[in-house]
DNA sequence: TTGCAATACCTTGAACCGCGATGTATGCTG
DNA sequence: CAGCATACATCGCGGTTCAAGGTATTGCAA
């Protein structure tokens, strides 16, 4: 029931290049703090989407700040959609046994 | 971002007595197999829930087969109201975040 | 100028959850 | 009587996530 991270650090970089720590406020904002991912969370994802050829990154250095930006391959692309797809039907299954018929059919 | 078997387990339970056999099966059928949660996490949520006061069990036996069915007490049905409002607003903000604009803005 | 908060990176340890595998026992069916 | 479905249960592995800690720099305030 896992990956959300990885599916919304990967919706927020195929919006825009982002930094890690950037992307941590990011999260926290536009879902009016209802999630919270820790750095702890977001760098490892960060590693592990680059060591996968999901995402490439670069090096900028902003008001004597380093900072390492972060764009989405295509195959990053490809990997949001499936993400994005798997997590579409999840909820959808979900939600139609919540607010389903105590006996539920399935809805045609 | 867990809690989706208990959520679900207590759903069902809401709406009718059932055994953790059933309860199985009738997960699967009425998601369409797109989730599939197995005996091992099954059994061992309902014996949480019951530990916690949440449910109450009672044997029965049919057609020779011992079996045990799972009611949600009152304080099962606060957790299930918690537990669905949490999803509700997780699932919300994930949306919102998901479908949102680029820049996007608290909609209004 | 010293010290603290914010920025920006990172790792590590433990906790927790969920899953598959496995085990027991019984009833029904071929 | 063998095998499958029913019905219960536990256990250990593995993957995610988190809190906590660690380093370094900038800028502001006392």
């Amino acid at each position: 029931m896992n990956g959300v991270p990885e599916l919304l650090i990967l919706k927020l970089l195929q919006q825009e290049e982002m930094y890690g720590y950037e992307i941590v406020q990011a999260i926290s904002s536009r879902t009016g703090a209802v999630i919270a991912v820790g750095e702890g969370v977001v760098y490892p994802v960060l590693h592990g989407l680059e060591r996968d050829g999901a995402l490439t990154s670069r090096r900028k250095t902003i008001n004597g700040r380093s900072r390492i930006y972060y764009s989405v391959t295509p195959a990053g692309s490809h990997r949001l959609a499936d993400l994005s797809e798997s997590w579409s039907s999840l909820t959808a299954a979900i939600q139609n046994l919540l607010t389903g018929e105590p006996h539920g059919e399935v809805v045609q």
